[in-house]
DNA sequence: GGTTGACTTCGAGTGCACTCCAACTGGAAG
DNA sequence: CTTCCAGTTGGAGTGCACTCGAAGTCAACC
């Protein structure tokens, strides 16, 4: 039912001090504990590791996350703002692709001359 | 003719700082000096420097940059080395937007269900 | 009941890519 | 001739996102 920050860590992709850090910095809340004191993961949390690594993966600061996770926490009536902030952040990736893509143009020209040089010489 | 750093950082975007760094750490090839003993950058250093920017901006390490510098060096027998370079360079650009595409799924799912809850709410 | 191994906290350390500072130098404008 | 500005060097500092070490706890297995 729950997952130890272990296996939490395991199936996200993050490494067990990764997630500590992401709960000592605001980017989860506080997860539950055993007895024992030990982190116990719902699959809601799991679920919302997995949101914070595809924002992470596309560029989003981390300073950015906590404030997405603050505003999650305020619950229903910041659905817009947070609606806004993906908005805004899907925008700056749509515009790093396009800018990846520039830099393939640049790359594949490059290849070219390279592969035109070497037939040469 | 030749450009000042300060003039070469403005046409490639860096700084004078950072093009400074980039002598230092071998992504450059020592640049000219003046009487002064300053910097001279020809064309063909700023066409360097422009394709630096590229390689960054699509996420080499500076590294694989110094890596890419010396084999420029060491003339036109590196050809085929750069060339590869290039292309393994190419295939991680590559799957770097195709994970990006994917990241965008996400988000567009996400806003969308934002864009429900407020519509219900 | 002892050993093992995964967990706990707190604080320090790492790697990357710059970014800046201090002290100095030299050419150009007024 | 003085003032100013952009340049020079070496080394220190910054910001980000982790990453790790030390010292200790606890449950599970033999």
């Amino acid at each position: 039912m729950t997952l130890t920050v272990g296996e939490a860590a395991e199936r996200v992709g993050l490494t067990t001090y990764t997630l500590r850090w992401y709960e000592q910095e605001g980017l989860v809340a506080p997860v539950g504990r055993d007895s024992a004191g030990r982190r116990r993961y719902t699959s809601d949390d799991v679920d919302w590791l997995f949101l914070l690594t595809r924002l992470r993966r596309t560029g989003m600061p981390v300073r950015d996350m906590r404030r997405y996770a603050e505003l999650a926490r305020l619950g229903d009536r910041t659905l817009g703002a947070r609606r806004a902030l993906f908005e805004a952040h899907r925008a700056r990736v749509l515009a790093r692709i396009g800018e990846l893509e520039e830099d393939l143009n640049v790359l594949n020209y490059k290849i070219d001359a390279y592969r035109r040089a070497e037939e040469e010489g």
